[in-house]
RNA sequence: GCCUCCAUAGCUCAGCUGGAUAGAGCAACGGUUUUCUAAACCGUGGGUCACAGGUUCGAAUCCUGUUGGGGGUACCA
């Protein structure tokens, strides 16, 4: 049992003892005293105020009275208006130290026996991924470890969109313009090679809208009769009949994205355990409208289009099958939620998905629910805020987005350049320089996105490049490799075994005290599905190691058990670090 | 129109289910290295928490309204 937890079970017992009242676990706020204040838990007695009918100065005192008599480790408290500060014995820090902290299991939960799926990436077969799709694979990743380290078993899936019109115009566009070009011959990343005939396309439709538009038809007939785009249509058909030369053209170009694909992937260091194609799903979700229809979840217009009512919820009603009994993207994602059930049996599944679509996910949560099915309720939108560019939304067909290839490059280019200047590389092999610059460069690119709270929308400019210095990946994996060093010239034992001797540092025990909220951070941020809770914990947890290493000599102690205390802090200080980031998909270097 | 999310320092962001004088980083200015890595540490300046009401012992936080911005409201995905 935490400390926190006696002091709650115990606070209940002082107010039915001193005010003969009842008060419930729940009705008390416990919070971490502020740092200009003694004490390191501060319990507000406001709300006790009531029962004891006392000022809060006066109720203070007698709750801190009763709970320094029946907690021992409570060695003293103040009072300061409704605040109950109080302070807990520095035996007991230390102690937290020896029996937790260096533990190599600190801060990860027993396996709780729930499966869950974490959905992300799913990206389209026709483009390369941009700073968007970084921010989603991080995401995903990222809460995908974080409900890991909670106990949860972890499923990473990813839906690849490789199937569509969108993918017709990069074939088509290819087929026209293409002359046969290939990723060998012309040295270009398969994506990026698909890429650029998605944007051709568009370019020669543009051109073919405007010759129409010149012969007098409007904008929105020139949009559906320009040539590129009935063929483009045509492409489809043949696709879905089963045409083999566009079969053949189609598993061509996504063999080249896919290579594309992987390398990007393993630079960001995510990894999926299932993937699902929309190619084998599309039909999918047929059932379940048959299904819905019976129940009468769903009802049939006379056109034979079948609809959901949901103006009873507050929404509107949803087409969920079209009159001529193609899918819309519902019926496919019905089908697709089922299928996934079916394969995994999860109880938790996680979608992380831009929030533009959080209407969609309202709605397709909400049909299978009043569909009866009983995973319905473990169904969660991880919805996040677009990036934006300082001149506003990044459109792959216009060409303003920053490409995620090109960011990793210029971010490993920049950790490269100022560690150089920094002159930090003595003694490293080429091999360990280009890692070195890869874990900095995709720290600080990985911590920048990952420090914001996911549902907010976040600003990128081009023009700015992102720190190496504050609030940033590389300052904490700088305490990280700081803290290594000291441990490997000092030798450090982690079998000696620990001994109280005496009253700490305040820096040491600001460091302890904080060493004990990683657990609960971590519990918090899987709850919360929010990696920036981790983010700006590790990053308090680095700051106040490097004021401790600033005040302490380490390695200077004169007292060997002080050293030998002061060695095991720093060790349990890298490991919470390690483990932290860890959690955000960064990596800590040893040296840097 | 309706739905939904957002608004905190010049900039980028923290601020947990309401609690003490609203915090960081960047940028600006000043200081710290014969001592364990200066990608660090310390200090100074910088705020009407968009605005107006309400709820209460107490509101950046909860409620209502207003303004401004994002997204959605497709037989696209």
């Amino acid at each position: 049992m935490t400390l926190e937890a006696q002091i709650l079970a115990a606070l209940p017992k002082a107010v039915s003892s001193l005010y003969q009242a009842e008060m419930a676990e729940n009705q008390f706020n416990l919070q971490e005293t502020r740092k200009e204040f003694e004490g390191q838990i501060t319990v507000v007695t406001f709300p006790i105020t009531r029962v004891s009918k006392k000022s809060p100065e006066q109720t203070g005192e007698e709750i801190g009275a009763y709970l320094q008599e029946h907690i021992p480790e409570i060695v003293g408290f103040n009072v300061i208006k409704g605040f109950l500060n109080l302070c807990i014995s520095d035996e007991y820090w230390f102690n937290q130290l020896k029996s937790a902290y260096l533990n190599p299991n600190f801060g990860k939960a027993q396996a709780n026996g729930r499966k869950v799926m974490v959905e992300y990436s799913s990206p389209n077969t026709n483009k390369p991924l941009h700073l968007g799709h970084i921010r989603n694979n991080l995401l995903g990743f990222s809460v995908a470890e974080i409900l890991a380290a909670n106990g949860n078993e972890v499923i990473k899936a990813n839906l690849v969109n490789d199937r569509g019109i969108h993918i017709c115009k990069s074939m088509l566009a290819w087929q026209k313009f293409g002359n046969g070009e290939t990723p060998e011959a012309s040295g270009l990343k398969g994506d990026h090679l698909v890429g650029k005939y998605y944007v051709i396309f568009d370019k020669e439709y543009k051109k073919q809208q405007d010759l129409l538009k010149a012969e007098g038809q409007t904008e929105d007939e020139a949009k559906k009769n320009a040539p590129l785009i009935l063929e483009a249509q045509e492409m489809l058909q043949a696709w879905e009949a089963g045409d083999t030369d566009v079969i053949d053209l189609w598993k061509k170009m996504n063999g080249w994205v896919y290579a594309g694909f992987e390398q990007t992937y393993a630079k960001l260091g995510v990894d999926f355990k299932k993937f699902y194609y929309e190619s084998d799903t599309y039909l999918l979700g047929k059932d379940i409208i048959e299904e819905g229809l019976s129940k009468g979840v769903f009802f049939k217009k006379p056109d034979g289009s079948v609809w959901i009512d949901l103006t009873a919820d507050g929404l509107d009603e949803k087409l969920v099958l079209r009159a001529d009994g193609t899918s819309v993207y519902i019926t496919q994602d019905l089908g697709t939620a089922q299928l996934k059930y079916d394969d995994f049996g999860m109880d938790e599944s996680i979608y992380v998905v831009g929030n533009e679509q959080d209407y969609h996910f309202k709605v397709l949560f909400l049909i299978l629910e009043k569909l009866g099915k009983s995973w319905a309720k473990g169904l969660y939108h991880l919805s996040y805020g677009m990036v934006d560019l300082p001149s506003g939304k990044m459109k792959s067909r216009e060409g303003t987005v920053v490409d995620a290839d090109d960011l990793i490059d210029e971010m490993v280019a920049t950790a490269k350049q100022r560690t150089e200047e920094l002159g930090k590389v003595d003694g490293f092999s080429e091999e360990e320089k280009t890692k070195l610059y890869q874990m900095i460069g995709m720290g600080a690119l990985k911590y920048f996105l990952l420090k914001v709270e996911p549902k907010k929308r976040l600003l990128f400019d081009p023009n700015e490049s992102i720190d190496f210095q504050g609030n940033t990946g590389p300052f904490i994996q700088y305490t990280h490799a700081r803290i290594c060093s000291v441990l490997s010239k000092a030798a450090y034992n982690e079998q000696t075994e620990l001994q109280y001797s005496g009253n700490l540092a305040d820096t040491e025990r600001d460091l302890l005290v904080s060493l004990a909220n990683y657990p609960a951070v971590v519990e918090n941020a899987a709850q919360e599905h929010s990696p920036a809770l981790i983010a700006n914990y590790v990053y308090e947890l680095a700051k106040l190691y490097n004021k401790f290493y600033h005040e302490e000599p380490i390695l200077k102690s004169e007292d060997t058990l002080v050293k030998h205390f002061r060695l095991s802090l720093s060790a349990a200080t890298a490991a919470v670090l390690k483990k932290g980031m860890g959690l955000l998909g960064i990596q800590v270097p040893e040296r840097m």
